[in-house]
DNA sequence: CAGGCCTCTAGAATTATATTCTAGAGGAGG
DNA sequence: CCTCCTCTAGAATATAATTCTAGAGGCCTG
């Protein structure tokens, strides 16, 4: 009857891991830092950092898809609450940045990570998310479209937009 | 008096390893590739690796140096040898083209490496290549940009021109 | 020409890291 | 209470890079 059960303390385990992870990776790099220096930040073992991610390249790509998810299904739920072309593309926008203020050193690392040699084994992965991730934007953008509120552009106009300003800001 | 002298085998040597690296890298990819493959592939020892080159990385960033040299020095070779316009861009064309088919596995190899990590260390020294490239390729062009034979175009806009063609090839 | 010096080569030894293995603790459910 | 399962720990192992030590051979100088 512990104040925490054994299962939320291995969540909690688990975050602090990435967490750990996180703070290394932007600080040196993956290819840079060690087993050891998440270890010790993270003040897990050795044995509990295997048994949650397996290698340091699946933390690393954990890592990714997690930051990667939290800000599309921010980026969504913040864009479904409008029916309005204006005020929803309004909304995104200042959700975009307060996700880039808020949570800089994941976007930094989602940026400095996307071309990395690890990340091509997660790429069918992140691409599922990426394709899902637009057409729900563009199921929502459709009616907007049609009622000649939202301009009619080519499909994969829109998102480079969003990564640029976040290139800015990094 | 052996048919070959010191210094000459010493050459050879470093040769040899500068074309097994390239192979296995090639191959593999830089990271995925030891040092013993190195050693296997080209009959060095490791000590030899090391005293001509340092370390791994040092091995790939000379190879990429000594791509891109060859590379621009032929390119510029070329150049130089015509006066007119025309003349002198159709057989930088036919330059280029040669180069890529003759010397496939380099031109691989600038192309996979330009962005790996470990390049970012030569980023300088690639730069100033690069840079002094440009600037010979400008003088040349000068007196027929005058003449009105060739467009006057934002500087960056021939480079990505050839890169993109290289692209296609490799 | 002999001796010393420098470069290059070899391969063993060392070091750094990732990963796997073995053991045990503690809670959940029977 | 007992058993199983998950999680944690840390030691052991494996793999690669890098460094070290030794020696061979040419080259220059006295």
């Amino acid at each position: 009857m512990s104040a925490i059960s054994r299962t939320k303390a291995s969540g909690t385990r688990q975050r602090e891991i990435l967490l750990a992870a996180l703070d290394c990776f932007v600080i040196s790099g993956v290819e840079a830092t060690t087993i050891e220096d998440i270890r010790v930040r993270s003040g897990a073992s050795v044995g509990s950092i295997y048994h949650h991610f397996g290698s340091k390249e699946n933390l690393a790509r954990a890592l990714y898809m997690e930051g990667l998810r939290d800000y599309q299904e921010g980026f969504l739920r913040e864009l479904k609450r409008h029916d309005d072309a204006e005020s929803g593309i309004r909304a995104v926008v200042a959700y975009h940045l307060a996700w880039i203020s808020k949570d800089a050193k994941r976007a930094r690392y989602l940026l400095s990570t996307r071309e990395a040699d690890f990340m091509t084994e997660a790429e069918d992965a992140v691409q599922e998310m990426n394709r899902s991730f637009s057409e729900e934007i563009a199921a929502w953008r459709q009616p907007h479209i049609e009622s000649g509120a939202i301009l009619r552009l080519p499909e994969d106009f829109y998102t480079p937009l969003l990564v640029g300003s976040l290139h800015q800001f990094s």
